[in-house]
Formats: structure tokens, sequence, C-alpha cells
DNA sequence: TACATATTTGTTATCGTTACAAATAAGGAA
DNA sequence: TTCCTTATTTGTAACGATAACAAATATGTA
């Protein structure tokens, strides 16, 4: 059982039960969700919940390094839990996302051509297996 | 010298005046540009030139292969001529776009772990050598 | 408990993009 | 060429995601 309040301290953010809430949210469910996705889920239990708030806060998180930011496709924004970097899979039949395990030698504190590297994303678009195994039926 | 017209012609598009320029644009600037640039560069030669239009010809584009739509970073959709896969570097300080050279094993029309992979993204992010030469001075 | 400060909230504004219908242009047939 | 049908373009209005802002609330500390 992770202490999320104790993992807000250790990154500089003073820890609210909005902000532990969040986090809590993007730890337990690995989706790879919208601002409003995590809004949709948390109002129900937080009514005065704001989405500003959850925009604040998943800005600041994403300062601090606690999550990443991904700009997969189609010009939506998404979270997820910070852990090792890998590979994004997106179906453009159903629109998931998938974690791919596959490793890949991350550039990241390295230079290419000079620059100086502090993020790498890898996307893939697809059909999905799920999505495949459907179209044959 | 392509000809435009005919390139347009061969993906099933008709090359209507505005098609033709801004598909000259796209291949005369590799800057990656989003459609608000396309837009505002080419508004002064076309003064009723219509941003919708601009919009509604770059998806046309994109999906018939002419041109390849970047989501890059930030929630910003750029787009460039479509040439052979490489990698995108983003500059966090001046913002730039740049190709690197390097090459990569692409996994296009290729499975991994099931999914059929249709479009394979490498986008890196971080200090560009121009931005570090001058940190330096 | 009280105070100073940080956080949250709700509203409003902004930006990129899309929907839509009217105006215009383009291409083919007579 | 001229007419006609169809595709394209245009401009406006609407939309959704995000950000700015100030007021309200909560927080940690003395």
């Amino acid at each position: 059982m992770i202490d999320f309040k104790e993992l807000l301290k250790e990154h500089g953010i003073p820890p609210s039960l909005q902000r532990i809430k969040i986090l809590e949210y993007l730890h337990n469910f690995k989706t790879h969700p919208t601002a409003d996705m995590i809004y949709q889920a948390l109002v129900d239990e937080m009514p005065t919940l704001s989405k500003t708030t959850v925009y604040n806060t998943l800005k600041a998180f994403a300062e601090k390094g606690v999550i990443v930011e991904l700009s997969l496709f189609e010009n939506e924004v998404r979270y997820e839990y910070n852990t090792t970097p890998h590979i994004h899979f997106k179906c453009i039949k159903c629109g998931k996302i998938y974690d791919i395990s596959k490793t890949f030698k991350c550039l990241k504190d390295e230079k290419i051509e000079g620059h100086k590297v502090s993020e790498h994303h890898i996307n893939l678009k697809g059909i999905c297996k799920s999505c495949l195994e459907n179209a044959k039926g």
C-alpha cells in the first residue's frame, strides 16, 4: 500500500485531499485518462470538485515528475502514473491505449545530434488485437 | 520540380488552387507547421482563403496519405509532407521542431503483442543544440 | 484558537477545431 | 461557348478543452 500523502511530500507538493485522490486514481487505474475522465470519475465522491483543480493538479504533478503527460495522437492529452518508460499503442478502432512491455533504449539524458533529450516517447497506432479478432468473427 | 497538381490527382484528390498552394507550402517549408501557421502564410497571397479550407484540406491530405499528421507534444497538431519515417525532436525552450536523421526499425505493417501497427512515431523532447549554446554564452 | 498562506472553486475567457449553409468555382455535356 | 450539375470554398456560429481570475475555503503553524 502506497502512502500517497508521503509520496507527494517527497516531490515537494503539499498533499491536499484533492491531490491525494487524483494521484490515487492515476495509480489505481492505468487507463491513461484525460483530465475530464479523472474529473468524471471523482466528482461523485467529491461533489464540490472543480475541473480547474483537476487541470492545475495534473499540471503540477507533471512538472514535478510524479506523473507523465502523454500527447499520443489526435490532439488529446492523457496522463499516467510515472513508471518506467514504455511504448504506447493506440487502437484507431476502439480508441483504447495499450502499454507495450517490449523495452527500448531510452535516450533520456543523452545527446542526439547536439540536442539534449529529456523525454523519449514511442507511440504506435493501428488495430488492436481485440479489434482484429472481432473483425474475423 | 514537382507537379503538385498531378501528385494530388494520383492520390485521388481533385486539385483546386487552394489545395495546390497548401501542398506546395508543406513541401517547400519543412517547419512542421500548424494549420494556423499555414493559413497565416498563405492568406496574404490568397486574401479570401478561409481557415475552414485549410483544416478541411489538411484532413483530406492526411487521410489520403499525402501528408502526415503529427501529435508531438502539448496538445498541438502539426503537419509535414509525407517522407520517410524519422524521429522528431522538440525543444522545450524555443519550441522549434527538428528532424533527426538517425534511422530506426519502423514497426509499420508489423504486429506487436498481437496489435497491427499502421503508424510508428518517435518523439523526443529536450533542449536543442542552439539553446544549449546560447545558455553557455 | 487565530492568522497568514496556499488551495480550491466557479465563472468567464480563450484557443483550436468543426458544423453548417450559402456562395462560388470547376468540369462535362449539349 | 453556354448551361447545368456537383464539388469546393467561404464565413459565421458553435463546440470542447484548457487557462485566467478573483472570491471562498482549507491548511499548517505559532
